[in-house]
DNA sequence: GGGAATTGCATCACTCATGTTGCATGTTAT
DNA sequence: ATAACATGCAACATGAGTGATGCAATTCCC
């Protein structure tokens, strides 16, 4: 059952187009059984949705993002999504569930919430637009889930968050 | 022609499973029409890959990143790549053709020997992956170009240029 | 061991995207 | 005006993915 979906996840998450018999293939079961578990492509992909949103829900709320203190939480989020995320690409894409996106959604608050604790903080700066830094976080851990070169995932979410507070840049006065 | 490629970037780009109907729909032409000058749809998809990606090569070169100052270079080729990509998802996408496999390491690698004339040049932090900042540069110029909420293409690429060197912190020794 | 449930396999009907063709219409250049 | 060309439209053939079903083999539980 969940074979079916993490195969699901895998498959088409590299290619959304996937057909069942390759989402099949994937999981080592025939095609008609997996039609036996989910009656329609859409049912598949529906309880997908919900059921990959779910476990990313519950890795950020594992971090405890609304109570530990704000660089913690942001590292700790990090590493459990990354760890949780296999490929990420699916759960984050269009929702095609209302259902899953209304955990999305929550998610989403979430995330600009901490990023708001942090600032008050003192650790993000105050000039920030909140929703832009919560596109560009998604984005680096996304960016940092496809180019784990056989790095440890605590490197990893390091570097994500290194990169979300620092920049690349020297921080010298030769701005642009 | 290119109204049918342009057409076929809109559509593809937010779907990439899109039917040769809707992008005929979208082009304001009929599908018979789309299939005469596509022979197939793997044909349109190739063209529209070399066409896109010379198009996106174009942009980048054309801000110098080879002779200008690096952070001229950085700020005019955002600029460039996002006034020229408007929906930037399809042409980055995995390359289905070789030819636009072949210019996309191209810009890559022009990307990258930018990113390392502004290390030398002390914009860069010496320490930072030059292939993981390159990674970062592109994700943020898509995330820009999908959260444009009316801003400017100018202020959008002072977003980018500013995030990918300062990031999004303060800066106080408070570090992880 | 007996019975229930699950699975693999073969098969079939159905839908839909793809690709082709013929014909009529409209546009452009000469 | 007329010839060349491009387009829209309708129709058709084909192939592939989807979904359903019957049957035999298997696994698992009592």
């Amino acid at each position: 059952m969940t074979a079916i979906l993490e195969a699901a996840e895998r498959t088409l998450g590299r290619d959304p187009a996937a057909t069942m018999e390759q989402i099949a293939e994937a999981a080592g079961v025939a095609r008609t059984t997996v039609h036996r578990r989910f009656a329609t492509r859409e049912a598949l992909v529906a309880t997908l949705a919900v059921w990959a949103t779910e476990r990313f829900a519950a890795a950020v709320e594992a971090a405890r993002p609304d109570t530990a203190p704000p660089l913690v939480a942001l590292y700790q989020t990090t590493v459990n999504v990354l760890s949780v995320k296999a490929d990420w690409g699916f759960a984050m894409g269009e929702a095609a569930d209302p259902e899953a996106e209304r955990i999305l959604a929550a998610v989403r608050d979430t995330c600009e919430r901490l990023l708001r604790r942090a600032q008050t903080a003192g650790v993000l700066r105050e000039d920030v637009d909140v929703e832009w830094t919560r596109g560009v976080y998604y984005a680096l851990i996304h960016q940092a889930a496809q180019s784990r070169d056989g790095r440890d995932t605590g490197a990893l979410a390091t570097l994500v968050v290194d990169t979300l507070l620092r920049g690349a840049g020297t921080g010298r006065p030769d701005r642009l």
